[in-house]
RNA sequence: GCCCGAGUGGCGGAAUGGUAGACGCAGCGGAUUCAAAAUCCGCCGCCUUAACGGGUGUGCCGGUUCGAGUCCGGCCUCGGGUACCA
């Protein structure tokens, strides 16, 4: 028997009885309702860090608490597992990315079995498995029937030494983020989901997702970016054949009478075929190289070349206008081609200062205070201005209006039409990378791109690949690329693309309900167990992955993958905070930050020193965890200190899940302590009973028994708001009545059961150890959570602030059954109040019931 | 620039418009001990008071209310998202 908490001796033994059990395999019961939570699956990178641990402890508090609920849990877990960094260790180490990346899912599934957590293996999934991403291939060529997937030319980053595209995240200041080589913008031929079809529909069902966070669902309407907008064209006055008109696209119609130039992109086919003029030509070609970043962005200055033609103003055909070629016009927004209106809008003022173009207002401000001549006048929409030279409506009205009005006189005279307009652009999806799943196409001399037959699916990565020299080892292998066109049968060329690795996670929670089916989803099996009911995972997510996930569960669903109901995949999101630490540092001679691990440190209440010298080190802020800032701390090396259990207790204890938790070693040794303490005292209480009742028994066990019952309710609420924190306050609480009490043993050991249970979701290894030394039957985890009985919710007797003049004077004890009329007079009585009075009554009087006493006088 | 969010003790943080500071950390005092560790108990916003108490206090200014950390208006600071988006 131990004589103390022992969590190296405790962890172990119940991971392997669970084991033995089986107890977290998903099963299908049709006496329960099921209840699907997911953490967002990890990149195995080998090594576990401290974020997971918060973010998978958070999950398993839920499987946890939902299955001691009565729920039939699914839990699964599995590997995010393409991506570029398997390529670069590769390189680095001359291993294959294949061996790396189990390697390194074997380590990491050792460390995730360390934590205890109540995850169900048996569904595990790897993407970069031919199980999964064969069925990735099948989606892929069911979208493409679909008229969800296609080609085109499309402008991408390209980094000339890597030889690879770069997405626009792993371009920085201008260069690729890896070969630090300036990117340069190519025109390549991609792949692309049609992802801009669902653009109204995913904002519109962003209102439907109630249990998203509010912050997600903006930044999404924000991203797919939604417009309203007059489209019309320009005539033409001197351009070459096929150039007509020029259309373009404004959300401010009301405007166009302050017009006074027009600007195109210089992809816009206008500007691209005026080329002739090799200083037009030597233009384009700068504007095109121009850097995507934002610094670059920030400081690029608005340049612009004429091109000599001129449009016409569609309300007054004698008014013409220069047409320029602007740096700042992007051919994938509207269409490619604006009309420039320098007094209200900063951006055309800039460049009409520039270049000496006209400024024109079309309204001032209502009490007729003109724009400062040094910067454009724009008021927000809803502000009302006098128009001085209006398109349609009164002279005065607000900018929403006169938009309305003007493309309303569009339509009517048939010039232009009012449309919509999105930001979201289609989501290109090819990559020149080996590590990724095979674009499953066919390129033929004879019958062009062919699709590949299913039956041919999976489109296996070869083998047999060198990382000796850049680009995509598909590309230069010797035989990978040869096959047979699906159609013809002539020798063919495979597409040697493979797909963003985004792709990979669009669609595993989908792949959980049936990890083995030889079709992407089971229906059955799908129908199931969709939706995901609590999504779990950062906020960096919130745009990219969970926008795709969205989309791409719209397009399961066409496809006849997923049911109708699971168009939104993911009932509830939590976006959880970080894990960060102080960071330590001394100054070399140049007077830069050398960086210290907190291992490496004495950290003191007054200050810190070097473990090494005992020299002063300074404490910086506390950041998240970085290599760069050493200030990272090894949830392993944790765990072998104080134990799991401890490391989850700790970071859900002293922040809002939400929010950034700083990691302490004093918190964490406050967590160990505390464990250490719930187990000392079911050392002390055990299986006994004393032969005589203590003095007092009845009344300590009568509040000991309050206080447990208060404990279920409060627990079970914070555990329900995701406040985990508060929860775990609540418990601190119970533990602490524990220790004062002279309860009899029978009760205290009752108690002292109940908070076992209601710590078993964050420490579930204690949690089964306490039950199991105070007589528990079976095991904790199979134990229904319980219940509080509501009649020890109420107390006889509470205690009620009075306040005079809103200003607290005392308290007083009173009946909880007392009426209004009763308090009235109590605190009317209260020696407290009466020096107030002086004997005269009160000019009103509040009485909330057990609340609180307000006297006025 | 635009769009969000947040400012509460020495620190992390609690407070359906109703006793501001739960709970934890740090600190202080005590018990136990030969001593220490461990453990247990108590105190702990600021000013004032011998004490009881009183005053004051949730970034700043104003408002609504019997009563405001909480609601409204205007600022300040910090954090996040996003951007030549027409």
């Amino acid at each position: 028997m131990a004589t103390r908490y022992d969590p190296q001796q405790i962890e172990p033994k119940w991971q392997a009885k669970w084991h033995e059990s089986d107890l977290f395999c998903a099963k299908r019961d049709a006496s329960k309702p099921k209840y699907y939570v997911l953490e967002m699956f990890p990149y195995p990178s080998g090594k576990l860090h401290i974020g997971h641990v918060r973010n998978y402890s958070m999950g398993d508090l839920v499987a946890r608490y939902k299955a001691a609920q009565g729920y039939s849990v699914f839990h699964p877990m599995g590997w995010d597992a393409f991506g570029m960094p398997a390529e670069n260790a590769a390189m680095a180490n001359n291993t294959h990315p294949g061996t790396w990346t189990r390697h390194n899912i074997a380590q990491m599934k050792e460390q995730f079995a360390a934590l205890g957590l109540s995850l169900d293996w048996s569904r595990e999934l790897a993407t970069c498995e031919p199980e999964y991403y064969g069925q990735q291939q099948a989606l892929f060529l069911d979208m493409l029937a679909a008229g969800l997937a296609y080609r085109k030319s499309a402008q991408v980053n390209w980094d000339p030494v890597d030889m690879t595209v770069l997405a626009n995240e792993q371009v920085i200041d201008g260069r690729g983020w890896r070969s630090g080589e300036l990117v340069e913008r190519r025109e390549l031929t991609q792949w692309f989901f049609k992802i801009s079809d669902y653009s109204e529909e995913l904002l519109a069902a962003l209102d439907g997702l109630q249990n998203w966070p509010d912050k997600v669902r903006l930044m999404q309407k924000n991203w797919i970016g939604k417009s309203r907008g007059l489209k019309f064209g320009f005539e033409t006055v001197n351009a070459p054949a096929g150039f007509d008109s020029i259309e373009v696209y404004t959300t401010r119609p009301d405007t166009l009478m302050g017009a006074s130039f027009m600007a195109i992109a210089a992809d816009h086919p206008l500007a691209k075929a005026l080329e002739t003029d090799p200083a037009l030509a030597a233009f384009n070609a700068e504007c095109r190289r121009g850097g995507t970043s934002a610094a670059e962005i920030e400081t690029a200055e608005k340049r612009g070349y004429d091109t000599g033609i001129r449009v016409r103003h569609p309300l007054d055909p004698t008014w013409e206008l220069p047409v320029w070629v602007a740096n700042f016009v992007l051919m994938d927004y509207g269409t490619g081609a604006i009309f420039g209106v320098p007094a209200h809008d900063q951006r055309d003022f800039d460049f009409a200062h520039k270049y000496a173009l006209p400024i024109i207002s079309t309204f001032v401000a209502e009490a007729g205070v003109d724009a400062a001549p040094t910067e454009a006048f724009v008021p927000p929409k809803s502000e009302t201005v006098r128009f001085v030279r209006a398109i349609a409506g009164p002279e005065i009205q607000t900018g929403e209006a006169a938009i309305e009005a003007a493309i309303d006189r569009a339509e009517a005279e048939g010039w232009g039409r009012g449309v919509i307009n999105y930001r979201l652009r289609d989501w290109g999806i090819s990559r020149q990378r080996y590590w990724g799943c095979p674009i499953p196409v066919v390129h033929c001399d004879a019958c062009g791109v062919v699709p590949e037959k299913k039956e041919n699916l999976p489109i296996k990565l070869p083998e047999d690949v060198s990382f000796d020299t850049p680009g995509n080892p598909l590309d230069r292998h010797a035989t990978w690329r040869n096959c047979a066109c699906p159609k013809c049968g002539a020798p063919a060329r495979r597409e040697t693309d493979t797909m963003d690795t985004f792709v990979d996670s669009s669609w595993y929670y989908a792949r959980f309900t049936a990890p083995h089916a030889t079709t992407p989803t089971d229906p059955d099996e799908a129908a199931y167990w969709m939706n995901v009911d609590q999504y779990i995972g950062g906020v960096e997510h919130a745009i990219l992955h969970l926008l795709y996930s969205r989309f791409f569960a719209r397009a399961m669903v066409k496809c006849g993958h997923l049911p109708e109901s699971a168009t939104e995949p993911f009932n509830a999101l939590f976006n959880q905070g970080m894990v960060c630490h102080e960071t330590y540092y001394t100054e070399n001679a140049r007077g830069l930050p050398v960086w210290h691990a907190p291992d490496e440190v004495n950290r003191s209440a007054d200050g810190a020193t070097l473990k090494a010298d005992g020299s002063a080190v300074k404490i910086g802020p506390s950041v998240k965890m970085s290599k760069s800032k050493r200030n990272v701390i090894d949830p392993m090396e944790q765990i072998h200190l104080n134990g799991a259990d401890a490391a989850r207790w700790f970071v859900l204890s002293d922040s809002p899940p939400e929010r950034d938790v700083e990691w302490t070693a004093a918190g964490a040794e406050a967590a160990l302590k505390h464990l250490a303490r719930v187990w000392r005292f079911a050392d002390e209480i055990g299986t006994r009973s004393e032969q005589t009742a203590p003095p007092g028994a009845h009344d300590e066990a009568r509040s000991l028994t309050k206080a447990m019952h208060r404990a279920i309710a409060d627990v079970t609420d914070c555990f329900e708001g995701f406040a985990f924190n508060k929860a775990i306050a609540k418990m601190y609480e119970l533990t602490a009545q524990i220790g004062r009490s002279n309860a009899p043993l029978a009760d205290k050991r009752q108690a002292i059961q109940t908070l076992a249970q209601l710590m078993a979701p964050i420490t579930p290894h204690l949690a089964e150890e306490v039950w199991e030394m105070t007589g528990g039957a079976g095991l904790i985890a199979q134990a229904p959570w319980p219940k509080p009985d509501a009649a020890q919710l109420v107390d006889d007797e509470i205690t009620l602030p009075i306040q005079v003049n809103g200003k607290r004077r005392g308290e007083m004890q009173v009946p909880a059954t007392a009426d209004k009329a009763e308090i009235e007079a109590l605190a009317l009585a209260h020696p407290s109040v009466l020096p107030y009075l002086d004997g005269k009554p009160p000019k009103k009087l509040i009485v909330v019931p057990g609340r609180i006493v307000n006297v006025v006088v």
